[in-house]
DNA sequence: TTAATAGTGTCTATGAGACAGTATCAA
DNA sequence: TTGATACTGTCTCATAGACACTATTAA
């Protein structure tokens, strides 16, 4: 484990030998969860409140559920995404997939800072919010009400800005919205899930032709509903990853 | 970014003041840069060797460049990323991407550490290599060959495989090659470059069409030659970013 | 029978792939 | 005229979008 080095110290006039070139400051690293679900047929997204009343940055904002990387309890990225995705919400296995880094000198007033940010989609059903030890508050709001007013700590939303495009371009041309419901759910359910995300309706024969092509799906039974013909319920073969549907540009045969 | 009670003190019973939790051990921040250009009909990558007889980790290994941010130097991820970059070519302003960040415990034997890695694209007429203060050589290999035998430095490997699909993915839809490219270049030379990336052929007709349709080259006038018809000189109506080209499961009119 | 939702069939326009053809230069 | 490369026209077929149709349940 590495033993903690004077961080702040400068680099010295004269040029050091190499290794003691781990000795300039270092930046803060940090990771940053952007918490998907889909609620009332609309887009949320889970944020904490920062405290109040101390000498932390931002007291009283809403941000994105995060914090500084452990180096005893974190292996990977990844490892405290997933921890702090857990202290939040009790869900452990999410779909999770890294969005990018923002850091800079002047994003957090304590200094240089560099954090890693990840998104992740949870059912619905799934929720159960869990106050964090650091957290005053923790809801969830509608991405487009944010969109519309960033307000948020930080340069959280220009990284929420940022994990909504991502979100919105990948629904285009994969299974992601899978990912937002419990099994086992229907064609409509996903539909539905699909036309939330992106904003806009979409054609239920096309959808559903593009579904079962996409082979993806595996049918687990018909699902009892109020007074109607009952819709067949499936689960993802694989919930490890998405599936990609077909681009363009690629030869006539094959793939 | 919300930050935790200070979990590297030791014992104390009274819990510390929230504005020392920034004393935790931090990780070593890093950005590393991968450098594509297209020589020789292949797609290569810039790659520095680790010194020799020093106390750094892999000594004489070949590595992607790159190295610590500097608090002092670096306003943000990208200038460190553009500085790196400076410092081995001498190109100053080429399409510049963020691939992913990489951080464990495990992937520097000197302590925890996370990388931000980007990609660029520079065109081969702009290549004028320039040996680092902290790099033994430098050199261009070609990507297919790491490929089959990755023996990279750190995750170095792992990483430009990473780069590599991202890129590869990415001129499937997009005019990034146009970056690979010094001005004025022609139709030919640009899908020469988009067969050599994708390591495909790709019909001339459509593709003459589709870059036409796409709406991102500005003619400049014919390009002398050889013994032919003299073909069309072009550049980019806008350096500044690739075009995407359309998707699927888009509605027939708009966009 | 009706209401409601699940699911299917079918027509058509678009557009990409394949490939044959024409254009323009130098020798 | 020939060779070489630049560029264009055209046929065809797959498919996505639009929308009307049938299926299956409960009341």
């Amino acid at each position: 484990m590495a033993a903690k080095t004077p961080q702040m110290k400068k680099a010295s006039a004269t040029p050091a030998p190499r290794s003691q070139a781990i000795d300039f400051p270092r930046p803060y690293t940090t990771v940053d969860v952007v918490i998907f679900t889909v609620l009332d047929d609309a887009l949320e997204v889970l944020l904490v409140q920062r405290p109040s009343g101390t000498m932390e940055p931002c007291p009283g904002q809403w941000a994105l559920p995060g914090g500084f990387v452990n180096v005893d309890l974190d292996v990977d990225l990844m490892a405290c995404a997933r921890r702090k995705l857990l202290e939040k919400t009790a869900v452990s296995s999410p779909y999770l997939e890294q969005l990018g880094s923002w850091g800079s000198a002047t994003r957090d007033p304590r200094g240089w800072s560099a954090t890693h940010a990840y998104f992740a989609l949870i059912p619905t059903q799934d929720i159960q919010l869990a106050k964090g030890a650091n957290a005053a508050d923790v809801a969830w709001f509608k991405v487009d009400d944010l969109l519309k007013r960033p307000r948020l700590a930080f340069d959280h939303s220009e990284i929420l800005q940022t994990a909504v495009e991502r979100l919105r371009s990948k629904v285009e041309y994969t299974s992601l919205p899978a990912f937002l419901l419990a099994e086992p759910f229907t064609l409509p359910q996903l539909q539905k899930t699909y036309e939330v995300v992106l904003g806009r309706a979409v054609d239920k024969s096309g959808f559903r032709t593009r579904m079962i092509a996409a082979d993806f799906l595996e049918e687990v039974g018909f699902v009892e509903s109020s007074s109607n013909r009952p819709p067949m319920g499936y689960r993802l073969k694989d919930r490890s990853a998405p599936v990609f549907f077909p681009r363009t540009f690629s030869p006539r045969g094959g793939d």
